[in-house]
DNA sequence: ATATATTGCGCAATTT
DNA sequence: CAAATTGCGCAATATA
């Protein structure tokens, strides 16, 4: 696939980059990454376009229909520092938001097998998860830098094309024209020389 | 906005999206999309590609190579839960974690104008910005996704135009065959009519 | 200089 | 269970 030789470079790593196949080594990312996606470009988020996933907070269904942005945060629930808007700040507070009442104000470990925060558990967790979220999210911005630089490239190709085509459409009536007269001049040359005999 | 109707629906939103205006309905061919937007696309993104802005921890240059995620977080600096990896689970952990050394360890909003955390206008310019963060992370993927239709329709259509071109370069071969043919005969007729003569 | 828009980051819930 | 995604809020910037 994709061996023509015409499709320029770009398409050519954005192909790469979709199919998994690499030629160049120049990605330097031990971390790869590059899956087999194929026709995907869509996949990453359409997969969860329309569907909603229930934050920590409350926060569940939004953006579906171009609203997110104006979903609860200052006319509904949460404006002065409750809960709506807060999350981390302190995740610590979080905690606390909903703990207060159903458990000791402040840091309970003693909520779930003392995985609570400032475990070393805890904290290795969260930094292999900021390894991951911080991979994902390079790997997505190479992403939609590629299909943007392959839009651009086909629309260019596409230009060409089109002019390649009203060449040809012209050299065609050219030589429609031509074939015409032609015909037309035959005819009478065949014509006068019946008649001379 | 959406009213010409020989520019497909997604090219024409895609370039609203980026330029606000409309399409030209000089285009002919719903195919063609060809304007000249074509930098656009970069420009979100790619502005501040190469540059590095350093964030609250000392986090400062990183991606740049595609090593954005094997920055420094298990392996240099922090690790533990010190100070590389936090940030939030406590903005006001990391006051703290710089102020332990200069000052109470507590939030102190004796610090900047007493404008530190809980200050109403505090939680004003949050939420704003909250809501200027969903909306303007909206409307990236909307961008991002007309990207990628933008591209696969651009694909169809360079499709549809190959084919184009091979049946033109086709047809043009018969004519080409076709006169040279004709141009043999009326030679052949021209011969014998001027030899009857 | 203020308001909004972007962007990288870490967190937590969910997926894979 | 580990890694990958994804929405969210925060803070630093960038833009308007």
């Amino acid at each position: 696939m994709m061996s023509d030789s015409r499709v320029s470079s770009v398409i050519q790593e954005w192909a790469n980059t979709y199919t998994g196949h690499n030629l160049n080594p120049t990605n330097t990312n031990q971390a790869d990454s590059t899956n087999q996606l194929a026709q995907m470009d869509m996949i990453p988020y359409s997969h969860s376009q329309g569907l909603v996933r229930g934050d920590s907070d409350g926060r569940v269904a939004e953006q579906m229909m171009g609203l997110s942005y104006l979903s609860f945060p200052t006319s509904c629930l949460s404006n002065t520092s409750s809960m709506g808007g807060i999350h981390h700040q302190s995740h610590t507070n979080t905690q606390q938001e909903f703990s207060s009442f159903l458990s000791p104000p402040l840091r309970a470990p003693i909520n779930k097998r003392s995985i609570s925060k400032d475990s070393p558990e805890y904290r290795l967790r969260r930094e292999r998860n900021n390894v991951a979220v911080r991979k994902s999210r390079d790997k997505a911005r190479r992403r939609i830098l590629l299909t943007q630089q392959r839009a651009m490239q086909l629309q260019e190709e596409n230009q060409k094309l089109q002019m390649r085509i009203e060449q040809l459409t012209q050299e065609l009536d050219t030589l429609k024209h031509i074939l015409s007269q032609r015909h037309m001049h035959g005819a009478e040359e065949r014509a006068e020389g019946c008649s001379s005999i």
